[in-house]
RNA sequence: GGUCGGGUGGCCGAGAGGCGAGGCAAGGGACUGCAAAUCCCUCUACACGGGUUCAAAUCCCGUCCCGACCUCCA
């Protein structure tokens, strides 16, 4: 398979070491819910994971969660885990188990594999710590006089290559206000390990004294320690390319002293009603939001399939409705075309599959299948739905009556043997009302 | 100011020099007691101005507009 890398900007082919995939991908920060942008990253490493499983690689993956350290870049009193745990009036860590446990649940019911590994950033202090001691021996990393170790950006030749921005025209403060406190040495150089201040919570005993690990480490630290020093697919957001994924390359390479990733992928960001996903915006929608309107959570995964992820998506119910309604059609299509668990490889399938992950193709295809008259049909959409993962072998579930229902079920039953339409209509429209779908065959009504 | 990516029909979205993707919505038809579901049909576009070419949505130049990132972010 073939997919896009940030760093040389064109298709690579996606490769292994000793034969096994190794993908690191950068997880959730656990101080709140996942909200469905969030989630289309995490479906990215799925994909990649699923294409690869089929092209007959073995996947090694591993997702940091990122339960302490890096949203208190620069001010420690707005470090978003400590703040939401003063909120609910809870322990930290357990804010943080709370809301990884969350999202473990959301990840499930968008069917997303999980990953081998999700190590927690509060337990690889230690890795963190000697990966510090490590450069500041070899010179990348000094200790500045408030007792935090920073990352000297100007000593790692190559700074910007993901994300082509330069060193020198990198203004500080055009969008932060910058303080000169005096112990960076250059503006660009970013903190290895934080000294704890007045922080009492979530700091940990160091060589350079009491503190936090900075943001970027986590990621160089477990990435190298679970993967053996070398990552052949490297997963984030857009967002993350510039700085967290220009630090951390510039840590870990500094470290062993070579090319850690060989591929960095980044998906584009979701949009929602036409603007950026995010709590500021006001538009931030959980998986929970779209199970209370009755969307089944595959359809938000059959959303995302539907574009591209290096573009950027805008989401809309409207949209979420129609793949709703597209789900359950090939649903009920696929009880039609028998039972078999057969699969048939579809060539135009797997080569969009290799293709930079063009699943919009793939169910463009999919879709011509359903149209077509060919006889395996089945087969080929079970064939599709190892990578696309949208139970479309899923058997319609049978629903539980009430009495009340039933009640109205034979009386239109009744009312229709008598042809008696005006009363089976009304009926029919109370039927709806509770929920039902009613359909009126030749062998009788149905409901579902 | 720097770095990315865009502007395609009512809407969403592929395509990347020549055969008008597809979906949603809408309208019409078949089916139905009427519906629903399903199936069939219909409509049609490439931001603007130049240029290259036999041929441009696609390449080149210019203009306008939009989004993302530039030390919080998936």
């Amino acid at each position: 398979m073939k997919i896009y890398d940030t760093k040389s900007r064109e298709l690579q082919q996606v490769g292994t070491t000793h034969g096994v995939l190794n993908m690191y991908c950068c997880g959730p920060t656990v101080y709140r819910d996942a909200h469905v942008g969030n989630l289309r990253t995490f479906l990215l490493s799925d994909l990649i994971a699923r294409i690869a499983t089929l092209e007959g690689m073995t996947v090694n993956a591993v997702e940091n969660i990122t339960d302490v350290g890096h949203m208190s870049e620069d001010f420690v009193e707005h470090d978003k885990m400590l703040q939401q745990a003063s909120l609910e009036k809870i322990d930290p860590f357990e804010i943080a188990r709370k809301y990884e446990e969350r999202f473990h649940a959301d990840l499930s019911r968008l069917n997303i594999i999980p990953a081998n590994h999700y190590p927690r950033a509060s337990e690889s202090i230690q890795l963190m710590q000697d990966l510090i001691q490590k450069l500041i021996d070899s010179g990348f990393a000094y200790v500045g006089d408030d007792g935090s170790v920073y990352f000297e950006a100007q000593k790692f030749l190559g700074y910007g290559a993901i994300s082509g921005n330069k060193l020198d025209s990198l203004k500080p403060g055009h969008r932060y206000e910058y303080h000169n406190d005096g112990a960076k040495r250059f503006h660009a150089d970013w903190a290895l390990w934080k000294s704890a201040g007045d922080r009492t919570e979530m700091v940990w005993e160091s060589p350079w004294g009491t503190g936090f690990p900075g943001w970027h480490i986590e990621c160089s630290a477990m990435s190298l320690d679970l993967l053996q020093g070398h990552v052949d697919v490297h997963v984030g957001g857009i967002d993350l390319r510039f700085p967290h994924h220009e630090n951390e390359r510039a840590q870990s390479n500094a470290v062993i002293g070579k090319e850690a990733v060989d591929l960095w992928v980044h998906g584009e960001h979701l949009l929602f009603e036409g603007r950026k996903m995010s709590k500021s915006s006001g538009n931030v929608v959980l998986v929970e939001d779209l199970i209370s309107r009755g969307i089944d959570p595959l359809a938000l995964r059959l959303c995302f399939l539907e574009n591209r992820y290096r573009s950027q998506m805008d989401l809309t119910w409207d949209s979420l409705q129609a793949a709703n309604e597209t789900l359950a059609r090939w649903r009920t299509k696929m009880s039609t075309w028998g039972s078999s668990p057969e699969i048939t490889v579809d060539t135009e399938i797997e080569a969009a599959f290799g293709n930079d992950l063009d699943t919009p193709k793939a169910i463009i295809r999919l879709r011509e299948i359903e149209k077509s008259a060919l006889d395996n049909k089945r087969e080929l959409f079970m064939y599709a739905d190892r990578v696309l993962g949208l139970d479309l072998d899923r058997p319609d579930v049978a629903r539980t009556l009430t009495d009340q229902m039933q009640k109205i079920l034979d009386e239109r039953t009744k009312a229709r043997s008598e042809k008696r339409w005006a009363d089976s209509d009304a009926l029919r429209v109370q039927l709806e009302d509770l929920g039902l779908h009613i359909k009126d065959t030749a062998e009788g009504q149905s409901w579902s």
